[in-house]
DNA sequence: TACAACCTCAGACTATACTCTATACTTTAA
DNA sequence: TTAAAGTATAGAGTATAGTCTGAGGTTGTA
C-alpha cells in the first residue's frame, strides 16, 4: 500500500509517517520494476509497527525507547540475548507504569469520594 | 521550605519547579513579615502536588491535563459537579492507559516467547 | 567582613516530536 | 487531455517542556 492508505489505516498523518520513516522506526520499499515514480510501498508489518508506536506513545514512551523495542522485535542483526534483554527491560518499564497508574487511580478515586462525602 | 529543599525532596530541579509555578501548577507564598528578601516558601501540599506531577508525566499525561486535575483537586472556585466530572474523565483516561499497557505487555511477552522458542 | 551558597527574574537556548510549505513530478478520473 | 489528487524531498516553523545564563540581591558561616 502507498502512504495515503497507510495513513488512513493507522490514523497517523502522512507527514508523521514520513517523520517516523526518517527516524528509522519503519521502512517502505520501492518497486524496482516501476521506473516512472519512486513511491514507497508499505506492508502489514508496517501497520502493526505504527499501531505499536501510537499505543506506546500514549503511555509515555518516547520515540527512542520505541525504536529500541522495534529493533529488538524486527532487527535480524541483534543477538537473541540482546533482544531478550531489551524486551525484559520494556516489560519492567510497562509494569512500573501500570503500578503508577493504579496508584494514581486510587488517589483520584479517593479524592472523588472525599469531595462527594464533604457535600452530601 | 525554600525552593532548594523542595527540589531535594521531589528530585525536580529548581528551574523546573519555577517553570511549573509559572505554568500555574503550584504556588509558593511570600512571607510578608520579612522585608529584606522576597523568597518563596513552599508547604507539604506542594511536595504532594509535585510528586503527582512527576508520576502523571511518567505515564503520558501532559502538563495541561495535569493542571486540570490539580485544579479539580485544590481549586475552591470549581463547583462540585465540575470537579467530579474532571476526576471521572481522568479515571477513564487512567483505565485506558492501563488497558493499553496490558495489551503492550502481552505483545512484548509473546514476542519474547517467540524469540526463545525459535532458538531452543 | 568576606565569601560561598542561596534566592529572584527575564530572557535565551535546547530537545523532542511533530507540522507545514514549497517545489516538482506522477497518477487517475472526467 | 487536463484538472484534481497523490507522492517525494528539503527545509522552515510550531508546541511542549524544560534548561541555562546572567544580573543583581540575600543569608549563613569562618
Amino acid at each position: 500500500m502507498l502512504i495515503n492508505e497507510l495513513s488512513k489505516k493507522t490514523g497517523l498523518s502522512a507527514h508523521t509517517i514520513r517523520y517516523y520513516e526518517k527516524y528509522g522506526l519503519i521502512k517502505g520499499k520501492r518497486n524496482e520494476q516501476v521506473k516512472s515514480n519512486n513511491y514507497y510501498h508499505y506492508d502489514e508489518e508496517t501497520v502493526e509497527k505504527l499501531e505499536l508506536i501510537r499505543d506506546a506513545k500514549m503511555v509515555g514512551f518516547g520515540l527512542s525507547e520505541i525504536k529500541s523495542l522495534i529493533e529488538a522485535w524486527y532487527n535480524k542483526r541483534f543477538s537473541i540475548e540482546k533482544k531478550i534483554n531489551i524486551l525484559d527491560e520494556k516489560i519492567i518499564a510497562i509494569d512500573d507504569k501500570i503500578s503508577q497508574l493504579k496508584e494514581m487511580k486510587k488517589l483520584v478515586s479517593q479524592f472523588k469520594k472525599d469531595i462527594k462525602e464533604g457535600t452530601c
